[in-house]
DNA sequence: CTGAAAGCGCTAACAA
DNA sequence: TTGTTAGCGCTTTCAG
């Protein structure tokens, strides 16, 4: 591993002009700095980014936190966020929080280490103390931080109307409101689209009912029969809104238990990523724009890390996707 | 930000005491250490593993190179790297080289930056040299570099056979053998099923229709209008043999067309990700074993790491996915 | 057992 | 314009 020193010395020149010769910095005569190049190239030097970044101390990595990769919408936002991050100049580092121990403290102090140079968080299940307390650069998506750190959220109270208003316009009299348990209590999240959804349901006379799922679970079977107990257990119930995994298999289940759903009930899916646009028939429901999130996240971010003043709370459109599965 | 040198300040210790105490390697008296490790606590010290890189010439994060995170296949293996890696202490910077100008060099730098102590490349687009011209540690999915570098791959010539197995068994006079055209000549893929297919139908008799599709396309739509086209094309197809993201939608292009596929011909998926057990009907299919692909890459990497002698080549078995589009 | 000093590879400030 | 020097924060000899 050829060091700068060795170009230096190769080339016949000090140390710091070597340096200015290779990365660009200050004035370094021409000759000279052929001179230098050719040394590099002869010794095949690549300078050691390890040594920059503890001067300059700053990695060019951004941590990204998500519950798992193998999940429609985070794997959607992990790629938008790595490719947006990427343009800025920064690297990703990826860390699934789901099936790891001690991940997310393990991956939060990184930040401390200055192994990244900020995080985007999004994942419920830590306790908030532990983000506040860090003084570095974080970013939120979808999870409050009571304004001590910026957070990035899709506006569910939108989406619950939204939902709502497509189920009374489809003429719904009963529908099936299926949600994960908040194990955090207080977050914002799609919880809320679920809270206006039954409201907004209410007001206008129509029956809502009530399942609870587990969260955090992405086992396949488990969503099935939560769609068999629930299309057995109401039988009469003509709308469904839940989230994709939940619609996703309640589709399928109702196709294999021999009952015409698109003629029976409308589905309204909430989150709408692209499994629901390959199955058919098409899944209508409420979609969040992930790119523009992982866009807001990212500027965001940067923001922060220059020092800029940035937004406490930044709530975007949710978007309706049409489909076959309601009006 | 507080450094070792003020914990040692604070404590009344010398700079190097401070640091055996803290990183727990060497002598320490339990008393210096006691009042280091308070010293420590007192000023909130955390380590600068940047500066501990940089001595140990390491970084301790793992380069994982694959097309992109939004795919099925690359999304769970991305998914089991990540754990798998962090299990073994590493942690994952995800490089998606699609869609980036000049990424697949450009993250390949990174390893003669010293930013990464190593590299899983799962990617095909990149030219040869530059992968086999780095002389550090590279760990390859599915991809023959000649011996230089060590490479796990499925049996994808197992996989081929598997397939024509079922067909023959179904009866099939007539398959549709849909595949991406390679980009890269040479490199073992899942084109090696696809041939192994043609050659083992071929000499039982069965039909065989080839089908060739654009690569490196992840848009629905795409792949929607190839269904129609092959179900226009060939009504008398009694077998389709194609990748998740063909028979995804074949399955329910069919659907939309009124085409009662199960009834009139068999589909056999090869990766048989998540989604063809999410679908209603399960599509049958070849799947490769990501979880075992993910330990191999790990440990095949860690070994290089370490400096031990590792394989140059590791096959996989592919496995049988019972579902409801083929015996 | 502990302190001082050297140095990982690089950049930036300061002279020359 | 260039060379020298002083660190970035840490670990690791090497004396003591």
């Amino acid at each position: 591993m050829a060091s700068i020193k060795d170009v230096a010395k190769l080339a016949g020149v000090g140390l710091g002009t070597a340096s200015r010769a290779l990365s660009g910095n200050g004035y370094v005569a021409p000759e000279t700095r052929k001179k230098i190049e050719e040394a590099a190239k002869e010794l095949d030097y690549t300078p050691n980014v390890l040594a920059r970044n503890l001067l300059k101390n700053r990695s060019g990595i951004i941590g990204v936190l998500i519950p798992s990769l193998d999940h429609y919408f985070f794997s959607e936002l992990a790629q938008r966020l790595e490719s947006d991050l990427y343009k800025k100049g920064y690297k990703t580092m990826i860390c699934c929080t789901r099936n790891q121990e001690n991940g997310e403290q393990d991956y939060l102090d990184m930040l401390e280490n200055n192994l990244v140079d900020g995080i985007i968080t999004a994942t419920h299940s830590f306790n908030d103390e532990a983000y506040i307390k860090s003084k570095r650069v974080i970013v939120s998506f979808d999870r409050d931080f009571k304004g001590e750190i910026p957070m990035v959220s899709s506006d569910h109270e939108a989406a619950g109307k939204m939902a709502a208003e497509h189920f009374i316009k489809s003429g719904c009299k009963k529908v099936l409101n299926i949600y994960g348990r908040d194990t955090v209590g207080g977050h914002i999240s799609t919880g809320k689209a679920h809270q206006v959804l039954k409201k907004e349901l209410k007001e206008k006379g129509v029956l809502v009912e009530e399942i609870c799922t587990e969260m955090g679970i992405s086992d396949t079977e488990y969503y099935e029969k939560i769609a068999r107990s629930c299309l057995e257990a109401y039988p009469d119930a003509d709308g469904v809104f839940g989230s994709d995994s939940v619609c996703v298999p309640f589709l399928f289940q109702a196709a294999e238990m021999g009952i015409d759903v698109l003629d029976k009930m409308k589905i309204i899916t909430y989150d709408a990523t692209a499994v629901t646009r390959t199955v058919y028939p098409k899944i209508s429901g409420v979609g969040q724009k992930i790119d523009e999130i992982s866009r807001t996240l990212t500027d965001t971010l940067i923001k922060k890390i220059n020092g800029e003043k940035t937004e406490e709370k930044q709530v975007l459109d949710v978007f309706w996707q049409d489909g076959e599965t309601c009006l």
